[in-house]
DNA sequence: AGCTTGACCGACC
DNA sequence: TGGTCGGCCAAGC
């Protein structure tokens, strides 16, 4: 009880998200099947703290959430998480452009032609 | 108290 | 089309 300096919030219970994380998971959340934003946006939209901001949140607290729905600006798939993020993408209908001109099997280095977001069409402004 | 790093962004070449 | 650079804001060391 003797609370001997004031040391307010350095005590934060697990369990319990800091205020701006809380609304970048509700922002996440918000968005519709099939749409995504981008870092940036989310920050915007917030209008607080920048997309670096929302890419920390995401990165701890995301998994609670549809991750999948906030990427980059350039709407490449997140490193690690490609495949698992394809898969949420094909199944919401989310709209995905080829990276160029469709499967080049022969001589692609690339072992797999990522495709990515579309955020010309998948783009939510929160409205 | 200062430097580095990060699920980023936009401009430039 | 793709790589690099500087800027931004917060957390960690």
């Amino acid at each position: 009880m003797r609370r001997v300096s004031g040391n307010r919030e350095s005590q934060e219970e697990p369990g319990e998200l800091p205020p701006f994380a809380e609304l970048v998971l509700e922002l996440t959340e918000r968005i519709p099947s099939g749409r995504v934003m981008t870092y940036g946006d989310v920050a915007e939209y917030l209008e607080e703290g920048g997309p670096r901001q929302v890419g920390r949140v995401m990165a701890l607290y995301g998994g609670a959430v549809a991750w999948w729905r906030v990427v980059r600006a350039d709407g490449a798939l997140l490193p690690g998480h490609e495949l698992r993020a394809l898969e949420r993408y094909r199944a919401e209908g989310t709209p995905l452009r080829s990276v160029r001109g469709r499967g080049p099997a022969r001589g692609s280095a690339a072992a797999e032609d990522l495709p990515r977001v579309d955020l010309s069409r998948a783009r939510w402004d929160g409205r």
